[in-house]
Formats: structure tokens, C-alpha cells, sequence
DNA sequence: ATAAGGCTAA
């Protein structure tokens, strides 16, 4: 219980890194064999531009669950065995704690293996920034690797500021941060956003040479850039590299090509592709994945069956992630058969499946309504030692409530907690979700709850599930009581969730609150997109106010928001009902010019108009065009 | 022989 005090350490802002100074930089130790002496001036003004306006750091109660393995051969077997057998949280803790006991202490080396390892684990990143903690007031000297580990880190936890001020620990301590350090804080630096400072600090690395970048340096400012949405400056990174010393490598290629994709843009990627290969350099499965995933994604798995085989051509072998890309993909297309061909072929050529390839088999025949089959892979995955996660509950529960099949789907969740997992605020949507469509109003407020009681902030889809199923279940003053209290909790209001309520409003005979509420959006700093524009529309014919509604689909297309094919049914559907047949003829036929189609619903207010109205011959033309355009699109 | 870059699901 001692031994937890010292390491229970939640980071206060003042103290945040490297033992706790981060201005005593006038260390005078640094010698001529360094690039450069003086690093830290070079970097002072870095330091403040990306240091975060407040900072937080989340208080990770990591130790408070952590169990102590006491007595039994696993701490033993593991003293001379670092890396193994240390497959989760607890066993990395159990091992450190008996590490700080040793006398000798183990060498630096060894605990920096057993931080690498936490972070391998892709979880506990604030554990190893306790970790590093406890070592320094412990008194454990901590090097180079160790900081480089915790800065990284804290660009892992969107901490930027909290890993320059690990700087300061270098310099403290004599030593200098080299490429590998840089690297990390530029990724942080770009995870954040903070694209100018990122490029002002690598100017510094450059013109101060502060380290000579290296092929990951470089690599980390092209997935930069990439992931800010900046491929055109990541190409131009790319040709930069290409003229210097240090040539792009497959990882610089596989980014640039991965990025291309992402924004539908596979024919570059593929061109790219080839770029890489006349260049001698060699693609790989990474390379391979990214652009089947590029296809798959625009539904052209055809070709993406065609670039498979030119990567089995060239040697290269699928792993586990080209054939879930691939299952996923069949799977999504209501192609289970196909799928599971894959899935054969996968185990049949040795790759073992995992959680991901039975979660996407599973919302395939989700998606099909086989929901019988889903749950038989559900429990299959336990046959072969695998659990399901989350994720995989999350998936069985949907295809259940779309089965309109509660009490199953509310069992299936009642069961995470008893198999040792966490729901997560996902799951807690699409359980609300469910629940708001099978027209459960009451239970769902109580699982609303009870997720917060769980300690889980709602989501931007938390609200927006809950906003909409309120209003849809009738209790609109409810729901702006719910969207009140998000306001005064400081929930960013999103568009969206003024939209959902403007549409409770207008659906409910609230018109003109919702007319007042939608002039407010502006002061708000908020433009109305069409889906916004659409529903006013709809409440304006709601209200009988067809000229006006006329007026506003003008109006938005005035404001640079062209209305869609929503916006259009939604109006014809008003004309209609209001008996305005020849105007509901003219947007028709604009609708036909601009290739829309009437939708199932407008269609029948059509035939139920043409009826009432005893052969009206404008709605006569509609029909007659509609059903003509319908006969030759099937042909 | 301990640190830094790319690909799966939502």
C-alpha cells in the first residue's frame, strides 16, 4: 500500500515533466561535440507557441485497479524476461514494482523495454508518464530512450505542450534530443494540428541543424501532413525528399498513396504506385492494403481483386489486414458467400483470423437479416479462442434491435459488464438508438442515465440519438429541456443538433419557436446546410405557408446551399397536399433536369392526390413521366 | 540491441 502512494501520481500542470523543472535550461555542460550547443535557445520560442492554452491531463485512476500478483512463479519467471509474458497493464505494474525493489537496481535499459511495452499496448500511455514519474522520484537515472518514450507519449495523449516541456529534462541532464526526439514532438505537433509550429520547428532542425532528419523524420511530416488534409503539400514534401540525399521509402510512398485513397482519389494513388516502382522502390503489403482499401471503399472490388493478384505476382504476401479489408468489403456489399470464401482461403493459406474478420462476417449477416448466423459466429469466435469485444457485441445487439428483438439485443448487453468488458459510449449509443426505435422511451432515458452514472461522457451521437428519439417519441419540450442543460454543461452545440430540434418543432406545431430558433443560428456563429434549410422547408409546408416555403428553397440557393433531392420530395409533398398541383408539376420537371427522382413517399401523396383531385391531368403528366423514366432505367 | 513514420473496425 506504500509502495501505491508513490506511484499513484497524477500530473499537476506546474510540475509536468522530467522531475519538474522546465525553465532551468542554463546548463552550461553541453560541449562542441553537440550540432549544435545551445538546442534550448533555438527552441524557446517553440516551446510557448505549442504549449497548450490550459493544460489538463486527464486524472487515469490506472493504479487504483491495479492487483499485485504476489507469491506464485510470475514475477521470478519474468526478471530475466523483460519483454515476454507482459501482455497486459497489470502484469507491466506487478513487474515494475519489483524492479524499483531490486538491489542493484536493473539497468536503464530494462525499464525502458518495459515502458516501450506499455506502449505497445496502445492503451495506457498515461501509465508510462506515471511510470517515468515514480522512476525519477525514486531516483532511477533516466536516459535519452526513457524521455524520447514519455514525449512520444505525450503527443499520443494530444499533449504536445506536456512533451516540450520534457525538453527541459534533456538539457537538465546534459543530454541532447536527437532525431528520434524531434520526430516525436513534430507528430504531436501535427496530431494537434499545430501545423505551423510543426513547420517551424523542422526550419529549426534544418537551419540550425539541430539533428539531420532521417527517413521516419520525414515520413512523420508527409503522414502529417497527409492526416491534416494537406496532400498537395505532402507531395510537394515528397519531391523534396526525392532531390536530397535521403530518398523516400516505401512507408513515405504508402502514406502519400494511403492518403490519396482516403480522399477517393485511387487513380493518383495508383500512379503513384507505379511512380514508386520505376523508382526502384519496392511496395508491400502496407502499400497493397492502402490501395485495396482505396478501391474497396469506392466499391470497385473488382479491381481491388485485380491489384491482389498483382501483389500475389510480385511475391508478396496478404496478411490478416488484406483479408479483413476484403471481407469487410464483400460483407458490406451483402456478399457474405464471397466473404466467406475469403475467410476459407485465409485459414486454408495459414492466416489466422481475428476479432476484426468475425465482427465483419457478423454485420454482414447482420445487415442481410440472417441474424441467427451472426450470432453463431458470435459464439464460434469462442471455439476458437478468441473473445468478443466490444465491438462484436455492438454488432450482434443492432441486428437485433433491427429485428425488433429487445429483450434478446438487451440481454446481449447485459452480459458485456459479466465478461469482464467495459461498454463503451458506442455501444451505449447504438443501445439508445434501439431503444428510441422500438419506441421504448422510458427504458432508454433509463440507459441514458445510467451511462453517465458508468462515469461515460455523452457523445456528439449521444446527443443526437437522444435529442431525436425525445423528439420522436413526442416530448419535444423534453428534448430543449436536454438541449438546455447541454448548453449550461458547455456541450458544443452542434448544427445538427439544432437541426434535429428545429425538425421536433416544426413537427410538433411549433413553428414559429422554431422559426425563431433558426434566425438565432447565425448569432450563434452557425450556417444552415441543406439538411437544416430542408426541414424548415418542411415546416413552412407543415404550416400551410407553401408560398413561403417556395421562397425559401429560392433563398438557400441564394445562400450557396443547393437544395437536394430531400428538399425537393419534401416540397412537391406540401404542393401536393396543399392542392398547388401545377407548381407541384414545375418542380417535378426541375427535379427531373437535374436527375432526381420522386421518392416512395412523395409518390404516393401523388397517387393519393391524383385520386382526391378526380384525375387531375397535371398530376396525370407526373405520373406518366415518373412511371415512363422508371420503366427505362430498369431496361 | 531500450526511443521516433504508413494499412483493418467504429
Amino acid at each position: 500500500m506504500m509502495k501505491r502512494k508513490a506511484l499513484n501520481l497524477c500530473i499537476a500542470p506546474g510540475q509536468a515533466a522530467a522531475g519538474g523543472t522546465t525553465s532551468s535550461t542554463t546548463d552550461t555542460t553541453l560541449t562542441s561535440l553537440a550540432p549544435n550547443p545551445k538546442p534550448h535557445l533555438a527552441l524557446q520560442s517553440l516551446v510557448a507557441a505549442a504549449a497548450p492554452t490550459t493544460v489538463t491531463i486527464n486524472h487515469n485512476p490506472i493504479f487504483s485497479h491495479m492487483k499485485f500478483r504476489t507469491g506464485s512463479g510470475f514475477l521470478r519467471n519474468n526478471m530475466n524476461n523483460t519483454n515476454n509474458n507482459i501482455n497486459n497493464l497489470d502484469d507491466a505494474l506487478s513487474l515494475y514494482k519489483q524492479m524499483v525493489q531490486m538491489r542493484p537496481l536493473p539497468s536503464i535499459i530494462r525499464f525502458n523495454q518495459l515502458l516501450g511495452r506499455i506502449v505497445k499496448m496502445k492503451l495506457h500511455y498515461f501509465a508510462v508518464v506515471s511510470l517515468f514519474r515514480d522512476m525519477c522520484t525514486v531516483g532511477i537515472r533516466v536516459d535519452e530512450y526513457t524521455l524520447c518514450i514519455v514525449i512520444n507519449c505525450y503527443c499520443l495523449l494530444n499533449q504536445v505542450g506536456l512533451g516540450f516541456s520534457v525538453l527541459a529534462g534533456f538539457f537538465k541532464r546534459g543530454f541532447t534530443p536527437d532525431v528520434a526526439t524531434f520526430t516525436a514532438l513534430l507528430k504531436g505537433l501535427f496530431r494537434q494540428g499545430k501545423v505551423p509550429v510543426a513547420q517551424e520547428l523542422f526550419k529549426k532542425v534544418i537551419n540550425e541543424k539541430l539533428c539531420e532528419p532521417n527517413h521516419v523524420m520525414w515520413g512523420t511530416i508527409i503522414d502529417g501532413l497527409c492526416k491534416v488534409g494537406n496532400n498537395e503539400k505532402a507531395v510537394e514534401f515528397l519531391r523534396v525528399m526525392e532531390k536530397r540525399r535521403c530518398k523516400p521509402d516505401v512507408v513515405a510512398y504508402s502514406t502519400l498513396i494511403d492518403s490519396l485513397c482516403k480522399d477517393k482519389l485511387v487513380d493518383d494513388a495508383i500512379s503513384l504506385l507505379y511512380e514508386m516502382i520505376g523508382k526502384g522502390v519496392a511496395p508491400n503489403v502496407v502499400t497493397y492494403n492502402c490501395l485495396i482499401q482505396g478501391l474497396c471503399s469506392l466499391s470497385k472490388w473488382k479491381e481491388a481483386v485485380k491489384l491482389w493478384n498483382q501483389m500475389e505476382e510480385c511475391n508478396i504476401t496478404p496478411n490478416v489486414i488484406t483479408y479483413n479489408i476484403l471481407i469487410d468489403t464483400f460483407c458490406k456489399e451483402g456478399r457474405v458467400k464471397e466473404a466467406k470464401d475469403v475467410l476459407t482461403n485465409m485459414i486454408r493459406r495459414g492466416e489466422n483470423p481475428n476479432v476484426f474478420t468475425y465482427n465483419s462476417l457478423m454485420d454482414g449477416y447482420c445487415l442481410l437479416g440472417r441474424i441467427d448466423e451472426a450470432r453463431r459466429v458470435f459464439y464460434g469466435m469462442l471455439t476458437t479462442g478468441l473473445g468478443p469485444d466490444v465491438l462484436s457485441y455492438s454488432i450482434l445487439i443492432n441486428g437485433y434491435f433491427r429485428k425488433k428483438k429487445m429483450e434478446e439485443a438487451m440481454n446481449l448487453f447485459r452480459e458485456i459488464p459479466l465478461k469482464g468488458l467495459t461498454p463503451n459510449t458506442s455501444i451505449y449509443n447504438t443501445v439508445l438508438q434501439g431503444l428510441f426505435r422500438m419506441g421504448s422511451y422510458v427504458n432508454a432515458r433509463e440507459v441514458f442515465n445510467e451511462m453517465q452514472a458508468a462515469g461515460l461522457q455523452p457523445d456528439f451521437h449521444t446527443y443526437c440519438v437522444m435529442l431525436d428519439g425525445i423528439c420522436k417519441s413526442g416530448h419535444v419540450d423534453e428534448a430543449l429541456q436536454l438541449f438546455c442543460s447541454m448548453e449550461a454543461d458547455g456541450v458544443d452545440l452542434h448544427l445538427t443538433m439544432y437541426t434535429i430540434i428545429l425538425d421536433g418543432m416544426c413537427k410538433s406545431g411549433r413553428f414559429n419557436a422554431a422559426q425563431d430558433m433558426f434566425n438565432s443560428l447565425s448569432l450563434k456563429g452557425l450556417d444552415p446546410n441543406c439538411v437544416t434549410y430542408t426541414t424548415m422547408v418542411n415546416g413552412l409546408c407543415l404550416e400551410g405557408l407553401l408560398t413561403e416555403a417556395k421562397e425559401f428553397v429560392k433563398k438557400m440557393e441564394e445562400n450557396g446551399c443547393s437544395a437536394n433531392s430531400v428538399t425537393y420530395n419534401v416540397l412537391v409533398q406540401g404542393l401536393l397536399k396543399g392542392g398547388q398541383y401545377d407548381d407541384a408539376m414545375l418542380y417535378c420537371e426541375e427535379m427531373m433536369q437535374r436527375g432526381m427522382t420522386l421518392d416512395s413517399c412523395t409518390f404516393s401523396v401523388l397517387l393519393d392526390s391524383f385520386k382526391e383531385s378526380e384525375n387531375d391531368p397535371s398530376l396525370l403528366k407526373i405520373i406518366q413521366k415518373y412511371s415512363r423514366s422508371g420503366k427505362k432505367s430498369k431496361s
